[in-house]
DNA sequence: TATTTTGTTCAATATAAAATGAACAAAATA
DNA sequence: TATTTTGTTCATTTTATATTGAACAAAATA
């Protein structure tokens, strides 16, 4: 993950000598780097994530984007991306005008909303092409149409089997704190 | 994803004018290069698979790359990853030199390895990260040090939720069919 | 043994995805 | 109203990943 702290180079004017990132902050950083790239996420999302979750308090986009060293886009997207996901949340900080952001930690929520929308919503598409295709299959022959069935059966079943695995998932992640 | 079907330039040798693949395989490896993305998995893995799991018999790595329309190196490194993964298994046939490869079409293996590699791996490491965490912490101030103390205490937990899961999950995927 | 078939490896290339930052807009303040 | 602050959008650039294909190796056949 490349060195989080202040890189100060001999220049001219003196760089601030303070790390951008406290040792926790890195690790704790680190880890949602780690898990994002297994769920194929950017590494943005997990660093604006992981940056929210470990702070005491709410921090604005500008304080993410200098001690993450994103850019303005990636801060905006990727807190509007977070907040759909239900993953953070705005709040109102006294005499401020720049909106506050928080990490929602509720694992079951996260993880109905991710997987939701990764496996659930794909899987739905699916039941329409297998249709299609089940229809396809009758025009050919004995031998063929035979095992595309068998498949489709099969995708079918696979389906709805996933579809019965979700709810228990979420049951158990929400039940341990 | 592009038309999967042979492009009949008009050049002095005739092209088969057959098509590579037929409607039903192109729906079929659809869905599977579908749920790819989702997983962000290689596409040539779901279309390795989805003609291996549609296909009434067993077909060599050569079709593969025909129908396919893959390279060598492709077809060789997809192969070798479902075969680890536990999704494609070689199968002898009479009078063969070539490997001939079929799907392993059981959703819990599949399901299985896939979590377990993609998932539980990552999480691991995470343990070994959040004992460091936790020591760091201690060298820290009142109140810093309970906030991140209780958010190691919740990423402890997450771990055992997750892993407590697994089994469930792997119980329902292999239920049904 | 020489030749063909079959398959692997890996440096180079192509492709897809994420990050950037300039231009813009909306709202608050002076 | 003019100016500053705050935040968004999106064309461009950068980065990461997947794919290619030439070189190579191993095994089977002639």
């Amino acid at each position: 993950m490349e060195t989080l702290t202040e890189k100060t180079e001999g220049g001219a004017k003196a760089n601030s000598p303070v790390p951008l990132l406290n040792p926790v902050e890195i690790e704790i950083i680190q880890i949602f780097v780690q898990f994002s790239r297994a769920l194929g996420q950017p590494r943005s999302l997990a660093e604006i994530y992981g940056l929210l979750f470990i702070s005491h308090e709410p921090l604005p986009m500008d304080t993410l984007i200098e001690r993450l060293n994103l850019s303005k886009g990636s801060a905006s997207q990727g807190l509007k991306y977070l907040q759909d996901l239900g993953a953070v949340q705005t709040v109102y900080v006294a005499g401020e005008r720049r909106s506050h952001y928080k990490a929602v930690a509720e694992l079951r929520n996260l993880a109905g909303r991710f997987l939701r929308r990764q496996i659930l919503t794909p899987f739905e598409g699916g039941e329409i092409r297998l249709n299609r295709i089940a229809a396809q299959a009758q025009k050919l022959s004995g031998e063929q149409r035979k095992h595309i069935n068998a498949r489709v059966k099969m995708l079918r079943s696979w389906g709805r089997n996933v579809r019965r695995v979700l709810p228990f998932v979420l049951k158990i992640l929400g039940d341990g704190i």
